[in-house]
DNA sequence: GGTTATAAGTGCGTTACCGCACGGAAGGTG
DNA sequence: CACCTTCCGTGCGGTAACGCACTTATAACC
């Protein structure tokens, strides 16, 4: 299903070593994730683990409220269904398909009996785990102390990182719905990102003008996860490298 | 170093089987935690795992401008220092101690040892993990939403539920740096506390006096966490059981 | 090509929290 | 006891984000 040689289509994956990719490749299975599908919720029993290769997923919880907050972003450096192998089954947050593309899935018992090998995906997937945790656990702190405009830009560069093109297929309403925040609050930090010459967008559709520009506008979070995620997961292939956020003086208020 | 039959000092040590305890035993020692006492650093190497019994420790990020927020805590019925034995050996965030108390430490080789038997540890470890992962997720839902006085309520609680007595001494300056909050802001929602008889308090020293009443002023993450921590570890002895908020009827607005 | 659903822009009052600058009080120390 | 550090209370202006109501623009669809 999936020939030894696909390079950069999930990073885990691609990191496994040839003995034990061969084992796998028949177990994975490669599908179409549509925008909006759900790939578990609270209380499922999770059929699947889900490596995304061009797709983006959500990870976030849904209050009691009708309100949300993404807790972690899944893209082509990660697994969606941690709790598989970590034993709890389900868990009680959510994941929802943010950007449509394709990923690789693999059934939940194939992916236990290899986790019990304690072989290399073993590690792969411990590491990644705890690079999860480290993403969710910024995105706690970040929501905490950080503006609409600086959250968007980190979300934009996350989302950005993990898909081809620069151009991301996406409604202000969505993203306000991830981050917690109000859509007019999206509005208006994308009128400011877009007025910098960060990024441009139109109905549905935000195109990423400046890199550098988005850059500049975010927080430290963006450059910490992604670098604790490149200190766990060297050997895993990274196209964009480490990053630290330029021209942010020691002890900056944000 | 700790005899087979001292129950309720760590859920986790407790919920061994005899023989992988007392395998164990001899390489647990038990030492004090003194308040402030810092447990890792980012960077730092972790040399031992902590195992909290009367101790509580909160994990926190430090952010570059100086504030911080914490991201989950652990008590008795946790562990410090998953990052050991999930590859990491270190994360960004840092643990304090909040309680003073005393706890039980194992060094680094052990921990990885006996985890990578892939025995009765090896699994409660894992499952309490994806337990703390849950709580770390809710407390990014939480910062995201709840007001300051559902957040204390909330802290103390699961601050209560982890120590032995009805009192925390505790001062509204720390909790303040833990939920990321002004010190001012926990003056006046203490104070509200107060005022509807759910706490008492005295210059560094907090008690409370109607459990219900804490429980009816916080959100639902303090329930959430509490239940998907009794699903996860039911195996593990706990003391209050499952719990919902009593009096939040559902769709209500947080 | 005109209609329509959906996405995005705008204005306005309200609120929770912030930053700051105090004053007062508790409790340990010499 | 007097002192003095530390903790807590309070007031005030400022601000980021909220909730709501409404308009305008864009793309898709018949």
């Amino acid at each position: 299903m999936l020939s030894a040689q696909t390079p950069h289509q999930n990073h885990l994956l691609d990191a496994l070593p040839a003995a034990d990719f061969e084992r796998l490749s028949g177990h994975l299975e490669r599908i179409p994730l549509a925008l909006g599908e759900m790939l578990y919720e609270p209380g499922g029993q999770l059929r699947h683990a889900y490596f995304p290769a061009t797709a983006v997923v959500s990870l976030y919880y849904a209050m009691a409220s009708g309100a949300s907050a993404e807790i972690a972003g899944v893209g082509n450096e990660g697994v969606v269904g941690v709790s598989l192998f970590m034993g709890g089954d389900t868990t009680p947050s959510s994941a929802m398909v943010m950007t449509a593309g394709y990923g690789y899935r693999m059934e939940r018992k194939i992916l236990k009996q290899e986790f019990d090998r304690s072989g290399a995906l073993c590690r792969l997937l411990l590491l990644y785990t705890q690079a999860l945790m480290a993403q969710v656990s910024q995105t706690a702190a970040c929501n905490r102390h950080h503006t609409v405009e600086q959250q968007l830009s980190r979300w934009l560069l996350m989302t950005l990182d993990r898909i081809p093109s620069g151009e991301l297929v996406m409604t202000q309403e969505l993203i306000a719905r991830m981050l917690g925040v109000r859509r007019e609050g999206v509005t208006e930090a994308a009128g400011k990102l877009q007025h910098t010459g960060a990024i441009r967008y139109r109905r549905g559709h935000i195109s990423v003008i400046n890199r550098a520009g988005l850059e500049s506008s975010t927080c430290e979070c963006y450059a910490a996860v992604k670098n604790e995620r490149n200190r766990l997961l060297t050997e895993v292939h990274n196209p964009h490298g480490a990053f630290t956020v330029p021209g942010v003086p020691a002890g900056r208020r944000y």
